[in-house]
Order: structure tokens, then sequence, then C-alpha cells
DNA sequence: TCGATTGCTGAGATCGGTTGCAATAACAGT
DNA sequence: ACTGTTATTGCAACCGATCTCAGCAATCGA
């Protein structure tokens, strides 16, 4: 049981060790009984390749880092889910890496990657992508970016059409009777929040109702902020979209420590679509983010990317989920 | 910048390989001045060394795995994000490997973890451990569960005294001048979720109150199923102690869909102490379970019996965090 | 001054695989 | 029967470190 290294397995068989190796890694080069031979050797042993040897060796791996920000957030955490599993499909193995916003953390996972022979990594960015920092690795080209990237089209990334999201949540809301329509941005840094930000005082104006930002923080008391903000306000509005689904949570936990009601008193949309929101009190309204395609698509994006060099970008369609935190704006 | 072996670091600093080597792992064996001499090459190349080679020729690593069931749960996020924080405080690399509940993929983990030369892996279960599948490996002894393990103290364990934790909220709950509260297990299988609901059960009896489980399944919908028991009593408790935040949520959700207020027409507890009960409406009275601390003792422990080959129990004691679900029964 | 320590560095085997190349076997064509 | 392929397998170098053993110089005690 300890200790089964190819050689074991290669004198068990009765063959040489390169001949143990092709029947794992390369089938269809060694004759099929012998193959089945080792195998079965193999498996009685319950042997298994140690990855490590393999990518020392091969110079590349199965191990494929997921960069994300903050796995306590839960949009962080489904798509970690999701991919895990659309990556082990694929053979590979994925690597769970948080860097808490820590810059320099960041970095050493990129060296880690590199030294790891990852074949590609995946990064879900807190702050803009910094495209220096992607290049100044020689894998710089083989990560996908979970948002947009600014003023450089070399690095593969995937999206959800903002704008597009916006709009679907304006046109809900508007539908139901709204005209007074605030925004609170909450977390900020990413380009996917400039432009959900952006995506509203744009299509605000042009609804002819003036923008309304609550607050444009970004940090987690945004929420409380905001809704601070709305109280003291004379004329407040009559619905919120937040920038995510955490966003529209604080909102309205602050708003109901003052005793405002949603939907009753105010309707409050978030951006996101976590699971979460069902369960929320009220069960929360909201644009929802095709996570677990996203995973897979940017899976899909990087093998691509190695095959052919292609240096794709995925923007998404959005979907409006309507649950129980808007409704018509009081009389 | 491309492919910095140590070959080529120690070409450029002018000496042996194997010098370079000491230089980086046994600093006190090689001169002082000839290893500044290698550090500031090496520096200047930009060399690390693989963590792939040294794990392969060491035998041991510093890649240590986390396992957990569903990271998509806040309780698990929230331990993998202090533990990834405690991990490389001590040098380690946290690996973190979701299951999704499924026992096969936990295997795999367990063998890959033995081929990454883990010197030690954490587990925080979803069902309870079974301590065969332990067994099953030879690393068996150098895993560390948060959970109890059931007849079998050979392996580590790190927990919260789940009896004292209900006992808080029971107190508290009755100095509210509740006197009939009801449980919801939601999710079960672990002993820790065990231990809770005997420790309610047995404590509502001596109480003289009789216990009232609401719902004792295991799945996401536990929380909605209790509501509508709930709903249906001719007698409902005034409060009710979930089984942790997440069921608290689900309750106290579906309550809200039917009209039911938290806290004014009955009180919620958690159990747990997720960040996110803060946010929630209204903010979560719970038992706070001290997740940071759990993660740093796991990985002492762990790290104790590698050393001296003991191995410990550690109970930690839970703390009563009042926030907004509870108050005085109606009258 | 000389043998014995001690300190530092180099050689080379090794960890567990992979892979280009050579060798042998099997098979086909003539 | 003989030569040219083609299918299989063995050989041995190599991936990037670590570590034991040896060699050599400097230091020490007598």
């Amino acid at each position: 049981m300890a200790d089964l290294s190819i050689d074991v397995v290669a004198k068990a068989a009765g063959v040489h060790r390169s001949t143990v190796s092709r029947a794992f890694s390369r089938p269809e080069a060694v004759k099929s009984e012998t193959r089945e031979h080792i195998l079965r050797v193999a498996e009685g042993l319950g042997y298994t390749m140690s990855p490590l040897a393999q990518a020392l060796r091969r110079k590349t791996s199965t191990f494929i880092p997921l960069i994300v920000p903050d796995i306590t957030n839960p949009f962080f955490a489904e798509l970690a889910k999701t991919m895990t599993q659309a990556a082990d499909e694929r053979g590979y193995q994925l690597l769970l890496c948080v860097t808490n916003g820590d810059a320099a953390k960041t970095d050493g996972y990129f060296t880690a990657m590199q030294a790891m022979y990852a074949p590609f990594g995946i990064v879900a960015p807190s702050t803009k992508v910094d495209t220096d920092a992607l290049k100044r690795f020689d894998f710089g080209h083989r990560v996908v970016v979970i948002d947009r990237v600014e003023g450089d089209s070399s690095v593969p990334t995937v999206t959800v059409d903002s704008r597009r999201g916006i709009v679907l949540a304006l046109e809900h809301l508007r539908s139901l009777g709204h005209t007074s329509i605030g925004y609170v941005s909450g977390i900020s840094g990413t380009h996917t929040a400039q432009d959900r930000m952006d995506a509203y005082l744009e299509l605000s104006a042009e609804g002819s109702s003036t923008p309304l930002v609550l607050d444009s923080g970004s940090d987690p008391d945004a929420g409380a902020r905001a809704a601070k903000h709305f109280l003291e306000m004379d004329n407040p509005p009559t619905a919120i979209i937040a920038a995510n689904d955490m966003v529209a949570f604080a909102v309205i936990s602050a708003l109901g420590q003052s005793g405002v009601r949603v939907p009753e008193d105010v309707s409050v949309m978030g951006f996101d679509g976590l699971a979460l929101g069902a369960r929320f009190n009220p069960a929360l309204t909201t644009v929802r983010q095709p996570i677990a395609d996203m995973g897979n698509i940017a899976i899909e994006l990087a093998e691509k990317q190695n095959l052919n060099g292609s240096v794709d970008h995925v923007v998404l369609e959005p979907e409006l989920l309507v649950r129980a935190s808007t409704s018509g704006p009081r009389k």
C-alpha cells in the first residue's frame, strides 16, 4: 500500500516502466492485451500516477487555478461551485485561490500557477484587471478573465451584458409603475460594476427620470449608508436597484431596521441571481447572471485558446427573476 | 524569464546546484556570504523553487487540502476564508476541495492528497465521518475533522460545544419570556447536527416544555416545510431555534411570505453566527461559532500531531449573539 | 608541526514519471 | 526466402529539486 511507484507496477506486470506509462497516458501505443493486463495489475495494487511527477516531466498539469477575491461572497462561491464541476468533467482539478483583495497575493498565485505548470487560469477580479500584471507573466495570455479588460483584447473574457441587465431591471420597475428609481452601487472596482453604474446613469436619464445614486462606496457598509441616505430624503425614490444581490440584502436589512417595508414601502432589486436570494426576506427580485454558464464557458475559452490561440470575448445574456421584493409604488 | 531551474541560478552564481538548494532550504548550512550572493542572484533572475519538484523529492509538500461539502454554504465559505489565511501564515497552501456531498469525490480527494504528499488535511463533513474511509488511507491519522467522530478518538477533531450552544439559545429565549420553543433541524447528517438536536430535545424536556420539532429533514427546503408546519398548528410555538443560520433564513423567509413577522409574531434564532446574519432582514439573533478559531486550531492540531503524534480533541465555546430576530412573545 | 575536528561545497543518486530513439517481432509483398 | 514496413517494447536521458557522502580547507589542541 505504501510507495507505489510506476516501477513497482512495471515489475509486477513484467514489463518496463515506460510501457506502464504508455498504458496510462497513450493507450493506443501499446498492444491492447498488454495494456489491459497492466491496467488490471495496477488496479489490483491500487496504483495511481503521481500528478506531481507527471506535471514535472510534461511541463503541463491539470491544475487550474480559479482566483477569486472573496469566497465568502456568494457570487464567487457559486461560481466556484459550478466551475469545480465543469473542471473535473474535463479532467481538470480546480485550485481555488482566494486573494482577499490583496494584489500581492494575486501575484503570488500567478507565480504559483506558473510553477505548477497550470495550462491556464481563471480570474474573477474584485478590482479592474491590471493588464500589466497579466503581461508580467509569460502565461499572460493563458488567463481567462471574468470581467471586461480595459483596452486590451488579447485576453479572453466572459461577461454578462451589464447594460442589458440594467435595462431589464428598469423595464420591470417601470412596468410596475415606478418613475423614481434609485441606485446603490455597493461593490465597485470591476469594470462590470462600472458598466452597471454607467448603464443606470445613462438609461435613467434617457427615461426622463433623474438618476439618483444613493451610495457609490465599495465596502460592506454601502447598503447601510444607502438606507440612511434614503431615510433622510424628502422625496425618496419608490424603488431601488442595487448593484448586486449582497448589497440589496444589506439595503433591505438596514431599511427594515428603521421600519421601512419591502416591497410595501419601497421596491428593491438586486443583480446576480444568487440562490440565497430565494431565501431572503422577502425573496429577492433580481437580474440573474448565468453563473454556471460563465464557468463552463470560461474553461472552454481557455482550452480553445490553448489549442489554436483564438481569443474570444463572450458576452452572456442576463435574465429577469421576479420574486417578492418588488411591487407597484405606494400611492 | 523562461525556464528558470536551479541549475540556471547555480551557474549564474558560480556554485553547484546543491549549494543553491541549501541556500534556500537550509540557510544555516551555507556560508552567509555565499548564501546572500546566491539569494541576490536568484532574486535578480526572478527565480522561485518549483513546489512540484520539491514535493516529489522531499515526499512532503505544503499543500493542505480543505475538504468541504459545499462552498456555497456560507459556513464553509467563512471557514475556507479564515483557513486560507491561517494556512499561508504558516507557509501552507490551502487547496479547497468541494465534494458536493459526493462520497466518491471525497475518496478522490483523499488519494489526490496522498499523491500530492500533503502533510495533512482538514475535513469539514456533511455526513457523519466514516472512520473506515479514513482508515483506508495510510495517512488516515493525518486528518483533522471539524466534527465529532463517532467511536474513534484516533483522529483529531475540533468542534463547538453544541449542547452549550443550545443552552445559550434556550436561556436567551426563556429570559425573553418564551415557554413554547420549537426546533427545526434542517441540515442533518453530521454528528454536530445530531448533537444540537439531541441537546434541544433533552434540555427542552428538562425545562418542562414539550420539545417540538417542526422539521427534521436535511434538504434546503426544510425551512419552508417547517414554516408550513408552523402555520398549520393550532398552537404554534412563540419562538423557533433553527439548527443553523441558513435554515433560520429559510424559515424567516417562508414565514414572511405568509405574512408572519419576525420577531413580532414569532422569534427565530439561528446557530452559526454567519456574517450574513447581520445583513438579514431582520438581523439574525444566533449562537456564534468561533469559525476563525476553528480554522487556526485545526491546523495547529494537525501540525502537533505530525510532530509528536498527539491526538487532541478541542471543543470550543459558542457565544450568544443577540440581534433583531428575537423579542418577547406576543401577548 | 601534525593529526583531528569542523565548516563548507561539489558529486551523483534519487523522487516518479515521460519520451525520443533503438531494437526486436510480426507481417506483407514479390 | 528475403527485404521493407509497421507495431510493440525496452533503454536511458531528462524534468527540477533534495540529500547523503566525500573532499578540501581552515581551525584547534597538544
